[in-house]
DNA sequence: CGATTTTTTGAATCATATCAACGTACGTGG
DNA sequence: CCACGTACGTTGATATGATTCAAAAAATCG
């Protein structure tokens, strides 16, 4: 399980060969039934995810009382709160594993000793944040350039694997439209 | 103006007591006139801009040839596309001074060399992107869970001074409205 | 001052939400 | 392993938030 970890951060930087042995001093394996938290919005966000195996979302509550969830994580994604990590203020987000999920824990106490030891974990995560960042702006465009149709019709397509995953309603989350109008939508293309 | 940037810095981590004149090596001070491009679109981005003084925006045109503003950046931010910074692949943002600008401009050769230099500035770097990765997502979880008239009333209720210095449309565009509708809004407040 | 850019106004239209009711599937305990 | 209950998906009618287009008014700039 380690292993994958080191597999997917020598995608962005060199790592010593012995890697995998310094980086198993530092996380925890941990795996999530189906359903179960791994936060709760609420309480301090202390640790950050790595899906090894599985699918969790993060999402938030809006006044109308509607989850609105903002993230999906599946094989190879980090998910947490970085802003309740770093800011050790209460997250506004929980996170939830959608199907038995396998993880790389980073817990926050660790982390930093972690990149004294080996900056390259930090180049890492350097890389993968400006990642993340350039994806959220770019959906940022996506929604404001797109219609819900186009959204969706463009989802369905890029992703098919991942549709597959997911209930529908959530997916509607997502794209930041109502499960009714998915529907409409499905119900229009079989005609 | 070196001095603006190492004290901006030092707020997310130390930096050694010459860190000024380091930095200096690394980095080159521009101005840009009102609508000058700091990028455009379909050109490789080689640069990060830490605004000193000014406002920019990144924009994109979407297909019905209309501006989509994803980004503003004044006063202690940096603006740049990360996604083509690090996968040198042509921008599909382009990046203007709204205001009269002053830069410290970071160029994508010497990024990796100062962060080799100063694994301090790796860090800060690290940081500032897990930041604003986090309200990027905020936006999202925003755009979704409230109206337009919502979204247009609390960004001018928090941030009084920013609105003063750019034009509606643009203000329109980065909330995902037609300035014909934010006019509107202002119309029905003023009865 | 004139020319351009930005903002306003109104009418018609469209995309999507809401609500309520019904149909379907699925997993959990008996 | 079946039946039931709950969770999920569908459908239709109606409501609404926001856009579009066109034109006029106001502000800004050289």
């Amino acid at each position: 399980m380690i292993s994958e970890l080191t597999a997917h951060i020598r995608k962005f930087t060199p790592l010593p060969a012995d890697a995998d042995a310094i980086l198993a001093d530092y996380i925890e394996l941990r795996t999530f039934r189906k359903k179960e938290m791994l936060l709760r919005a609420g309480h301090l966000c202390n640790a950050n995810y790595f899906i090894v195996k599985g699918l969790c979302r993060s999402f938030q509550l809006s006044e109308k009382d509607t989850e609105i969830i903002n993230h999906f994580a599946i094989e190879n994604w980090w998910i947490t709160d970085y802003f309740s990590l770093e800011s050790r203020k209460p997250s506004e987000f929980s996170i939830q594993a959608i199907e038995d999920t396998q993880c790389a824990v980073l817990y926050r106490e660790r982390q930093d000793e972690l990149f004294d030891t080996l900056p390259q974990f930090e180049r890492y995560f350097r890389i993968i944040s400006q990642r993340a960042l350039a994806a959220a702006l770019q959906r940022v465009m996506y929604i404001f350039g797109n219609t819900g149709e186009e959204r969706y019709e463009h989802f369905r397509a890029s992703f098919p694997e991942f549709v597959q995953r997911v209930p529908q309603y959530m997916l509607a989350s997502y794209l930041g439209l109502t499960p009714e109008f998915i529907s409409k939508i499905r119900a229009k293309r079989n005609v």
